[in-house]
DNA sequence: GGCTCTGATGACAGCGCTACCATTAGCATG
DNA sequence: CATGCTAATGGTAGCGCTGTCATCAGAGCC
């Protein structure tokens, strides 16, 4: 009811300290019964609110984690985000969410203005970053986490799935399986460097068996089932025959399902299809999509809780590898 | 290159008072164009970042908006976000998330955790809550808005659309197609109000053409591409023979054609198919799914507009219709 | 020359909390 | 019985900023 109750309002009214009334409110060091009572009568009676900027000034930790995302448009993020949010639950640390854009300009922008509340941890995505977000991110008063990939030295822990790796096994796999005229339908990898980790793994992945991609359609713009159904309706126009296309993700490649179920094509015995990640999406299909399993949630989940073991970061650096695994599907 | 440079420390630096440093930080007041410049050097001197929890505890002003999502596995969510942080672009406000799962316990829970931020406004969804979040909420120190919905009256700003007018705009459009033998595949309202609303006004505009919902099938649980199909597949093994399908949205619609290419019904000829949201998924499919445009983008983007032109709740409610529009496309 | 006005700056108190020490009573220990 | 211990509590000094009120030089005015 009251405007804004106050520490010192609490305390007089239960007839204590403030600092008693703090310890209560923070569960900490020894308090009778009786004492805590009257305390959380007051605090009941009062409307009491702990203003945390104040807690924050006074002790000078923060209960917030930053979190950089690159968008939230693809769903692999917010099941990241969802990952996240199970790791904190219950440790009394909020989240700070950003969107970059895939930009690391306005990674760095992001990050600049959440220094300000003096995080506890941050999370950012990749290892693309700019010089000054580098330099922020190294500067040790934090800890932090680099997520999705572990193909590169990470500033502090990186968490995530060789995405090189990934694309080479999906080389692998599908050569097992037979096909040799290989496809690859991609989005703007300027902006997603894991997509073109993976089409390097691919790629090399086809080498050592001794086969290339015969043709490639790259779209502009970020991946979208949209983009994957225009753009393997242009691989194929351009003539191209291959028996299989990789694509960079789900998304695209449910386009290029789609595309197929326009044109008549029937997937698998003219056109095998291959994405990445393991969408509930894909898996509905009446041909559930061939790929690659990634684990969005543990990725997020691990990265929260290794970050919280420890305030302070360690010696080395850490990396976790969350895998992959094949879902065969029926697409390929 | 400093532990944490003080504003005390650039004032230093600089030669000047701290009042004037935080002028220069803040854009405030007239400073001249030399101390300008001597506080700026100063502070990139010292890589001085301002302490937001210093300065929200002296003004008691914070720059948080608090934004309570149901979920964000629900691509619809993520999307209401994106507007959100465009609206909040460029006005120095920061957004603090938390996922309520669709449980008013847990909005609750967080709003209340929220609370000790002294947030400058707070965005929630629908008008389902507690009786704590209702009092919290109808505090009055904070601008409030409801998003989603504007079937009831707000606590201080709604925006959103009329579900129960998309319902029923949708019973007309479909009649007025020539369909009589309305199914309906929904999931569990119980947690989703606006789908109930939705499937309430569909009713109403069936009944005003003298029709009625001749089968349906629930699913338990949140909606889903996958609890589409199942459940449309268990609609027809019931033996219903519906000529058209009205879905709770486009993920289930999604799942309810993948149904009718797995089965070899033809969709339109057979049985015709209608969802809600106007997703992109929807819209790039073989035969693009007649739907329903919610605006989601807008309606985070409107709230945000609004909730900052004025930091005192006006005297009288508002409510923004943000509308919706009919997607004819292929399967209805 | 005294007056007001504006532009530019500073002194100081205090926002609401917590860290850091004290302090006290009660009790077991040697 | 002095000593040390623990449980329970309090006093005090800030944390780093901003609001409020002052100050002062110089310009413009009658």
């Amino acid at each position: 009811m009251n405007a804004n109750a106050t520490l010192a309002d609490v305390a007089r009214l239960a007839g204590v300290s403030e600092i008693t009334v703090s310890r209560v409110v923070r569960n900490l060091g020894p308090i009778s019964e009786n004492t805590r009572q009257k305390v959380n009568s007051a605090i009941a009676k009062l409307d009491y609110v702990p203003n945390r900027a104040a807690g924050m000034l006074a002790s000078a930790e923060s209960n917030l984690v930053a979190v950089l995302l690159p968008s939230l448009s693809n769903i692999v993020f917010p099941e990241v985000m969802r990952g996240i949010t199970e790791g904190l639950r219950g440790t009394g640390h909020q989240p700070l969410i950003g969107v970059t854009d895939y930009d690391p300009k306005q990674e760095e922008a992001l990050l600049t203005s959440f220094m300000s509340w003096r995080p506890a941890a941050v999370i950012t995505t990749g290892f693309e970053h700019t010089e000054t977000t580098r330099r922020i991110l190294s500067s040790g008063r934090f800890r932090v986490a680099e997520l999705m990939d572990i193909d590169s030295e990470p500033i502090d822990l990186a968490v995530g799935l060789s995405h090189r790796n990934a694309g080479q096994v999906t080389a692998r796999h599908l050569s097992d399986l037979g096909y040799r005229r290989f496809g690859y339908v991609g989005h703007d990898w300027t902006a997603d460097r894991r997509a073109r980790l993976r089409y390097e793994g691919l790629v090399k992945g086809l080498a050592e068996r001794g086969l290339t991609i015969g043709a490639e359609t790259l779209s502009p713009g970020p991946s979208s089932t949209e983009a994957g159904k225009t753009a393997l309706a242009t691989l194929l126009a351009k003539g191209a025959t291959p028996d299989v296309v990789v694509f960079s993700n789900d998304d695209m490649a449910v386009g290029g399902y789609f595309h197929c179920l326009a044109a008549g094509i029937e997937v698998k015995r003219d056109l095998a299809l291959f994405g990445f990640n393991g969408l509930e999406l894909g898996q509905c299909m009446p041909a559930p999509l061939s790929t690659l399993r990634s684990n969005r949630f543990l990725i997020g989940k691990q990265a929260v809780e290794v970050l919280l073991s420890s305030s302070s970061r360690p010696a080395t650096t850490q990396i976790i590898d969350t895998g992959f695994e094949i879902i065969v599907g029926k697409t390929a």
